[in-house]
DNA sequence: GTCTATACGGCGATAGAC
DNA sequence: GTCTATCGCCGTATAGAC
């Protein structure tokens, strides 16, 4: 049975996730929240312990709901094939439906890096070992070329990932619309899947 | 003739882009700064006009200094294989030596994306047309794969920058000290370039 | 437990004297 | 060009009302 008030914690929640997507971490100040949730000022401190903690929260909560479904893909018992055009596909989603995300884990990472190293929730979505042991068992049965899977994963991160660390770069030089840079990403699906895949040989 | 003692605006860059370098961007105070350099506070306001322009001043040097050397190898009159090769090679060398580059790139970014995106030293650095036209030469002749210019450059300043980003990701996950992660990086050279070449249809 | 009012210390920036 | 003094904002802490 859902209230339909929210909660002082829940219009603290809100209005922090709406001005973190709309101006990032950095440019939005703790008195701004409070005003937007139309609460006062310490019981941003009374119920988180201080504004990173906040941060961190909303972040965590992000991540982890899209986080699991990534991880599902890359723990499971598909073809390395499907796996990796599967796993690129819906993480390039995430993302187009998330921008938020990616600022949000440049910007903690910048600014506090041990921080992200030890939050659980990145730990879970970095975790590739099912995924590293299945490159090695094809390497072993001579069905793909021989590489490094570490290097490999990290391969994947990067062409998914960084294209939208730097998409005001990538719409300025293409005079992108923002429907034009989700098309631009929905195209990379096929890029990236397909680069990945030449290089350790398959197709 | 130089001068033995450095004037104040020397000593004043000189401590900033130590501190810089040490601590990353967000990380240094202007009173820490101006302490190191052995100068009043207000001195530093005098000479730039905020710590964003005096940090910006000091990145823009480094980045001219790198970008010019990368572009022109993005634009000079090599084969295309020679030229992903090269250009992927030296831009992980730049970036093993100038941690800083990446870092700060990030934290602009995130802060301020219009300001990168003016920026003359990154428009300079990602302006691909020469490569691009190459890329389009080269398919016309049937040398090489149908490929979408934008996305391969995309890909190979992906794959080359993105690593160094979440540097300290990649060295928790696999227990990698400095120098290892180093080595990671140089082994990065030949993992990005075969790649890419895979991808457009080149070895 | 929930909320208000207010104060503290540190920051980046600046006005104005010399 | 250089210095002192100070401003206004920020994130945070706390005393105390309900």
């Amino acid at each position: 049975m859902p209230k339909k008030t929210l909660s002082t914690k829940e219009k603290l929640l809100a209005a922090a996730t709406e001005l973190f997507i709309q101006k990032g971490f950095d440019r939005v100040g703790v008195r701004e929240i409070a005003a937007k949730a139309g609460i006062n000022l310490s019981l941003m401190n009374y119920y988180f312990q201080s504004k990173e903690r906040l941060l961190e929260h909303i972040f965590e909560k992000i991540i982890i709901s899209k986080a699991t479904h990534l991880k599902q893909i890359l723990d499971s018992n598909i073809s390395l094939e499907d796996k990796i055009k599967k796993y690129t596909t819906e993480y390039i989603d995430v993302l187009i439906d998330n921008p938020l995300i990616v600022s949000f884990f440049l910007a903690i990472l910048h600014r506090n890096p041990e921080k992200i190293v030890a939050m659980a929730s990145i730990r879970t979505l970095y975790n590739s070992e099912v995924f590293c042991k299945q490159l090695e068992d094809e390497m072993k049965a001579g069905r793909i070329r021989q590489v490094d899977p570490e290097q490999v994963f990290i391969c994947i991160v990067s062409l998914v990932i960084f294209p939208f660390a730097i998409k005001d770069l990538i719409m300025d030089r293409n005079n992108f619309s923002s429907s034009e840079f989700n098309k631009f990403s929905q195209q990379r699906k096929e890029v990236v899947s397909q680069m990945v895949l030449n290089f350790i040989g398959l197709k």
